[in-house]
DNA sequence: AATACGGGGTT
DNA sequence: AACCCAGTATT
């Protein structure tokens, strides 16, 4: 039996259910591929819900405001997303009459669709003839071809390509590229994959050399950054604070949070000479209390944040610049934050 | 060709 | 702690 064949029925037999599987439309397909992307099909799923609960159409997310999408985005990571879907909604219902393009070339155009997402709705929602090559797809062609070159050099990328593309099922493209990554997310696995009862063992290079754990190759690591948030949480009247949007290219763009004194350390001292406070026009007497004995450490993949927040009563402020606003106690969840504010927003402020 | 971009699960 | 996840855009 032909590689795709196998693949295949064990797809049909072992696929998991999935609602974005259970249709074709392709607002609902690109949908669910801008959320999955570098993202589990487990943290992924409660967004895709909401989403298609909250806009059901592309018309519906093209007429929100994008603090209401990076709203119901929070927590999901990478946030260029959510603005590049956010623009592309717009760009499908007022451009294009609220139809997707439907094939591989022209969907490649869309802001936030590389090759990987612009195959798997090509395939999936027009039987395409275009292979996916995800992380899955890697690890799957790497260990039964025992393909070593690095999958995220330059090389491997072509070389994974052109291999995938002689592999793919000319008659079922959606069920293959589906079959492939379901294989490689449930059977194929990073660590201990269940190559006894794996139905391709036979031919899979990887296993008959024993060096299944040591494929696919991946070029270094970057490594991680240490930086220093000092952020203040002013209580205003005992009932407003003060926050401002995320500008510029870095770390959680167009997402609000208190203001930053970012520093090389994590210093109350530093804080005081700010010059936030000058903007303030406050009386000079006040205080400012951590409010966790500790750093919080937030850790993401390429950066490790050492936080703390610190508490500053004042009783009144007469002027802020126009950067930061002043908001109400209990306006502060409707705005979309980084989680790790968004889980002291829930304790400070419930 | 390298780097930046989140948050969470698994080992 | 290291690695990975239905990758893409920018430098």
């Amino acid at each position: 039996m032909k590689f795709h064949k196998k693949l295949i029925t064990w797809y049909l037999q072992n696929k998991r259910s999935m609602p974005w599987r259970e249709t074709t439309d392709p607002y609902r397909i690109w949908l669910s591929e801008i959320m999955l992307q570098q993202t589990r099909v487990a943290q992924g799923l409660p967004y895709y819900l909401s989403f298609t609960k909250t806009f059901p159409t592309v018309f519906d997310l093209a007429n929100a405001k994008e603090d209401e999408v990076l709203k119901l985005w929070q927590g999901l990571g990478y946030y260029s997303r959510a603005r590049n879907l956010h623009a592309t909604a717009k760009y499908v219902a007022h451009e294009l009459g609220g139809v997707f393009p439907d094939n591989y070339k022209d969907l490649l155009k869309l802001k936030g669709v590389g090759d990987y997402t612009a195959s798997a709705i090509a395939s999936i929602c027009y039987n395409e003839v275009v292979p996916v090559v995800d992380g899955n797809v890697y690890r799957v062609l790497s260990r039964y071809f025992g393909v070593k070159t690095p999958i995220n050099s330059t090389a491997g990328i072509k070389e994974f390509k052109e291999l995938a593309v002689t592999l793919i099922d000319h008659k079922d493209p959606a069920n293959y590229n589906q079959a492939i990554m379901e294989f490689g997310a449930l059977q194929c696995k990073p660590k201990k994959p269940y190559c006894i009862v794996c139905p391709i063992n036979e031919g899979c290079e990887a296993l008959k050399t024993g060096k299944v754990d040591e494929l696919p190759v991946k070029l270094k690591k970057q490594k991680i950054k240490k930086r220093y948030f000092n952020y203040l949480v002013f209580s205003i009247n005992n009932n407003k604070t003060i926050i401002q949007q995320r500008t510029g290219n870095g770390i959680w763009k167009g997402l609000y949070e208190f203001p930053l004194i970012e520093d090389e350390k994590l210093s109350i001292e530093t804080i005081k000479t700010n010059s936030i406070f000058k903007n303030l026009l406050v009386n000079k007497d006040f205080e400012i209390v951590p409010y966790y004995e500790e750093p919080l450490v937030h850790k993401l993949s390429h950066q490790h944040l050492y936080t703390r927040f610190y508490i500053i009563k004042l009783p009144e402020v007469s002027e802020i610049n126009g950067v930061q606003k002043t908001v109400d106690f209990q306006e502060v969840h409707k705005y979309p934050v980084p989680i790790l504010l968004g889980n002291f927003i829930d304790e400070f402020f419930k």
